[in-house]
DNA sequence: AAAGGATCGTGACGAGCCGTCAACTTTCGG
DNA sequence: CCGAAAGTTGACGGCTCGTCACGATCCTTT
């Protein structure tokens, strides 16, 4: 009896070059990448599963052979999203040594993420709406995860003064999106830019910020 | 002939005594009422129509009667929200005359607004999605609208140091909406907490931030 | 290599929601 | 007190939803 487990428990290989699970891999980016589109542009609660699948040459009974709903591709683009920008963020503020290059890190990634492709930001921004009753938070989904503790952690080793790591989090999460929005909107282009701006404000307050020449005070 | 127009021309009185008026009215508040609520759980896009109407005694099509569309009740809903905030906001800043009555006047009147609703901000938060392709700015709404504006007076007058008031306002605006979130989510229910935090980040920094007592250091 | 089995794509189906509207009820004015 | 005006109601055709039984396609086994 052990001989037909034994047959069939070790799979001979995964077989990834069979012509099958080929267009299959390719059905499934099909639709993801419809779906990234349609949801940042008629947003989460907005978009159907037929307006997915009509962006695609495909049947519209295919989608289920693919997701169970609209939630799980939503959360399939974010999950990927996601695993994209979290490691990069993490790794950045792991190798910061002061609290300027803990902020800057963070920041820059972010907004170098959200200029490579704004898409995935406002398809965020979009829909935060049933994202903050029934999934994760926007924090999570926007790759912010580990901030808090790594921000605890920071505080910890003295890096930080010693406020409230919560708070902190918000703000810098506030500013962030509230940046991004604008390049989402094409109203602020360079993530340097928003880096610098939000790095100095965050460490010196308003009085530190980058000085704008008034167009009447400036030197002939 | 025209004494008929004369005749029908100024009206006797709007009569807002009789019993047609006030069913009418109260009617236009039960929706509203019950779409607030409907909005705030389901969000924008999941609501329906039938949805808010089954929220109250009335038939279907009565709520045409009232709004002609979804989109048309929540933007009745945002305009009455913002329309109580945005006086207070703005008369807050036009008699601040330093940077930090400003900024703090700004903050403790959005705070309180939101600890004293949580519905209205849950429901422009949970609603980014359509308004920003199709409606305001979650700005106008909110009751920032004309929150640039005072910036760019304060900065004209020299109370601002000359910064891009386009940051400057994201800015405030994202620490503000975060930091409200944490109160909707009942993680932070003091306004003069959030306040307080808020204005002291703006104003000097991570470092100028009120310090909590770390539980290993505090003194015997 | 040929057929049986397994997997996947398809489009038609019932359910349910949309906004409208004709008929009924209530209120107002004379 | 009655006719007109205004408001409410629920049922209706038109539409989109997610599902599912069927047929096509690919894999495997002998």
């Amino acid at each position: 009896m052990d001989i037909e487990l034994i047959k069939s428990a070790p799979r001979p290989a995964p077989k990834p070059t069979g012509k099958r699970e080929l267009t299959k891999a390719q059905n499934r980016l099909t639709i993801l990448e419809a779906a990234r589109q349609v949801f940042a542009e008629l947003g989460y609660g907005a978009t159907t599963v037929r307006d997915i699948i009509r962006a695609t040459p495909l049947a519209s009974g295919t989608f289920y052979n693919y997701f169970q709903s609209k939630e799980e591709v939503f959360q399939a683009i974010q999950d990927e999203s996601a695993l994209r920008i979290r490691p990069r963020l993490h790794e950045e503020r792991a190798k910061a040594s002061t609290v300027e290059e803990f902020i800057s890190g963070t920041f820059r990634t972010f907004f170098e993420f959200v200029a490579g492709d704004h898409s995935n930001f406002r398809t965020l921004r979009m829909n935060t709406d049933t994202l903050r009753v029934r999934m994760d938070t926007p924090e999570t989904i926007a790759g912010f995860e580990e901030l808090r503790e790594d921000l605890v952690g920071a505080i910890a080793k003295g890096m930080f003064p010693p406020v409230d790591a919560d708070f902190l989090m918000a703000a810098i999460v506030g500013v962030a999106f509230e940046l991004a929005e604008r390049m989402a909107r094409r109203e602020l282009r360079d993530p340097a830019t928003a880096t610098a701006f939000a790095t100095a404000l965050l460490l010196g307050g308003i009085h530190a910020l980058p000085t704008v020449t008034p167009p009447d005070i400036a030197a002939p």
